[in-house]
RNA sequence: GGCGACGUGGCCGAGUGGCUUAGGCAAGGGCCUGCAAAGCCCUGUACAUGGGUUCGAUUCCCAUCGUCGCCUCCA
């Protein structure tokens, strides 16, 4: 059972599901105004090595993560610039997915549009209106957060400490609301701004409704888990669980977040690879499995510095991976070492344990490999099946054999005669040859073998 | 000012009251190899500082120094 940090009762918990073997979670999604960049990549992988080990236990998992289409930043871009905001939008939503598959995350299971969902937007915010949780001024519709007992539970911090803490910043629409942290849940649009019609006059729902809207209208009360950035604890899902209390509607019973990316780190990086602190240079430049090595390596709650030379020694220890996974290929894996996976799911299972379960993974393979290299096939298949299951469950994807063309066997064939026959310089010149064409060559006392 | 997280070996990064003190990358030595590559073996003896608790602390407590995050829309 896997047991996870719940960020509301702040302990590990055990993940409960509303239906067993079903789990439900809601992740933040983008708001596309702008290129993603490493602490998005760092979220959405997060969360999909969940999802996928997840699905790799057996459990169905609905993974609902919205696109923000319609938002403050995106009418400031559309302006400064000239352009249709839904212009910006779709384009900036096709990169995102773009990236997400550099990445190799999978497409959530729903895509819900904020621009989609504003009929049921509104439908709520009247509703909160109705009981008196909401109240309107000249410029929008804003929460009331003294009407929400508990306000603060996942801010760590009671209203009044935050106010009294808050010091001297900017209150946003302060003239007429009731208490400073009261927040917008529909904004009155100004001349040109694109706009939705409602009993207070045309305008856009706040971020905040957005996202409790379409949680609970896809995945219903109680869903299971709310995920996403650090960052989003407060004020982002704090005003989402107010908006459900306030309507008296159970929201997500689990919250989990995940740690930020610091510091790039470092002129080496941006020299020799660009500026990678936008995901889709780290993408241009790495293969789509480093970046998730090198999460996997540390704790999703720790923060993570993303450099150059981390990235770099990620890419060398799938290196390895890729070797090991050519080098047993061929063997029968028909059967599992159940050991190495019990041991893999008890480190999952405490709180998403990746950097033991990678650390089992490195294990693992070097077992396979001496057991290899003591001709001993079928321990070596048994680990290696496991290595690859694990993989699959954290969503390493494993290189493909490429059919190697029948010239470069030949190549390799003669390259095994010239060593049988001591001629090393032929052997030499041919190995350089078939490396030269992008071949790794392999030669052992067994013969020569080349893969990409 | 409030709340929270953290300071680990050359680098990244786990973890633990003593037991085998992860793992990756890099380095040195060795095995294998015609030489490489891949692979395997060995080596480095770390836990911010100062106190305290304890038979014993890197791990618990206190203080100090330092880093960082959140405190109204940022994953």
């Amino acid at each position: 059972m896997l047991h996870l940090y719940d960020t509301a009762t702040r302990q590990v918990r055990e993940l409960a599901m509303r239906e067993p073997g079903r789990l439900s979670m809601y992740l933040c999604g983008p708001t596309v105004y702008g290129p993603p960049h490493l602490g998005h990549g760092r979220a959405t992988l997060v969360y999909d090595i969940l999802r996928r080990y997840l699905e790799w236990t057996g459990i169905e998992v609905r993974l609902v993560s919205n696109i923000t289409d319609i938002d403050d930043k995106i009418i400031a871009r559309a302006e400064r610039e000239g352009r249709e905001w839904s212009d910006i939008t779709t384009k900036c939503e096709d990169i995102w997915f773009r990236a997400m598959e550099g990445i190799d995350v999978l497409r959530p299971t729903d895509v819900p549009h904020a621009t989609e969902w504003v009929d049921e937007m509104v439908e709520m915010i009247s509703t909160l209106e109705a009981s008196g949780a909401a109240y309107a001024t000249s410029d929008g519709v804003y929460l009331s957060v003294e009407s929400v007992e508990d306000y603060g539970l996942l801010a760590y911090q009671s209203l009044d400490d935050m106010i009294a803490g808050g010091g001297d910043r900017e209150v946003v629409g302060a003239g007429e609301k009731r208490h400073p942290a009261d927040f917008a849940l529909w904004k009155l649009a100004k001349p040109g701004e694109p706009a939705w019609e409602s009993p207070w006059g045309a305008g856009r729902p706040g971020w905040h409704s957005e996202c409790v809207v379409m949680s609970l209208g896809l995945l219903g009360d109680g869903f299971d888990l709310h995920c996403g950035g650090q960052d989003l604890r407060f004020p982002h899902h704090e005003n989402e669980r107010a908006q459900a209390v306030a309507l008296g509607r159970e929201f997500a019973r689990h919250w989990m977040h995940n740690g930020f990316v610091v510091d790039a780190e470092g002129e080496k990086m941006a020299k020799s690879v660009g500026n990678v602190s936008n995901l889709l240079d780290l993408i241009e430049a790495y293969d789509s499995r480093v970046y998730r090595m090198v999460l996997l390596q540390s704790h999703y709650r720790s923060p993570v510095g993303i450099s150059g030379d981390g990235l770099e020694a990620a890419g060398r220890s799938i290196a390895g991976l890729d070797s090991f996974i050519a080098r047993t290929a061929a063997l029968d894996e028909t059967d599992t070492d159940g050991a190495t996976l019990d041991a893999f799911r008890a480190a999952m299972d405490d709180d998403l344990d990746t950097p033991k379960a990678m650390a089992l993974l490195f294990d693992t393979m070097r077992q396979a490999n001496t057991a290899l290299d003591n001709g001993d096939a079928d321990t070596a298949a048994r680990l290696s099946s496991a290595v690859r299951e694990i993989c699959r469950a954290v969503g390493l994807r494993l290189i493909e054999q490429e059919t190697v063309p029948a010239e470069v066997l030949a190549q390799a064939a003669a390259l095994d005669a010239a060593r049988a026959a001591k001629d090393f310089d032929v052997a030499d010149s041919i190995r350089a040859e078939l490396q030269d064409a992008g071949w790794q060559v392999e030669t052992t006392r067994d013969g020569t073998t080349v893969r990409r």
